[in-house]
DNA sequence: TTGACGTATTCCTATATAGGGATATTATTT
DNA sequence: AAATAATATCCCTATATAGGAATACGTCAA
């Protein structure tokens, strides 16, 4: 079998760096028009158009007719599921802080340890 | 240009379900033999394999030999890069509840305006 | 109507799968 | 050494790109 489709889930549609760029170029929330992404990007329009439509299909992106213009907006709701998967593994680097201030106490207290084995020894 | 390989990045790692669901099983920090993945996903033991071998060419796991068995380890941290892309739009579906808020009050204020502009024309 | 503009679509090619099946590799046991 | 076990790798096929180039399509303006 193939590699799934790009269009397959929004997992598959943000893999290429490109459609997460012109999502970025999205995230003001507000309408723009493909002209805009493409000068923005400086990318070809027809690749533009490509990955808007792979973005679309997936429900990233809507679409509205504006006269001779297609006017593309943000819906960013369907980038939750990605949030909700890799927020099972946030509390890993989150806890990190945590784990080095915790083997920086170790440290110190084996460092005490030892100095009270040292003034025992001298007693 | 064809598809960016899965194994560029880890966006393109995890775009696959299957491979998502390997990650699941590592959750809990532990070292876990392939068998382990092979018997509790019941897929066939070359997929897993290869599943995997691309997870690790990404950073995403990490192995050892273990006698004959190769016993891999979840390397959360190399997540991170997907949670600090999608926690940029993390505030629109986190303040969607405002959001609702906010369009009720403006339509409670369209229908004072309404009202008060009927009153108008009435004086 | 004709032309210009903004955008989508079609055609092309090189590349890379994911899965199935068979087999190679490495370690362990008898 | 031979058999067994755990895992990786190889070969195969069907499928799907992403990008470039050319073109079709829909809308606006003169």
């Amino acid at each position: 079998m193939a590699r799934a489709a790009t269009t397959t889930d929004v997992f598959n549609a943000i893999a290429e760096p490109r459609r997460r760029e012109i999502i970025a170029v999205l995230v003001d929330g507000r309408e723009h028009a493909v002209g805009e992404v493409v000068s923005t990007l400086r990318l070809p329009q027809p690749t533009v158009s490509k990955h808007l439509s792979v973005l679309r299909k997936v429900g990233i992106v809507t679409v509205s007719k504006r006269g001779q213009l297609r006017m593309y907006r943000l819906n960013p709701k369907e980038l939750k599921p990605v949030h909700d998967w890799v927020k099972t593994y946030e509390r890993f680097w989150t806890h990190q802080i945590d784990k080095v201030k915790e083997r920086a106490e170790q440290k110190m207290m084996q460092r005490i340890v030892r100095e009270n084995q040292s003034t025992e020894r001298e007693e």
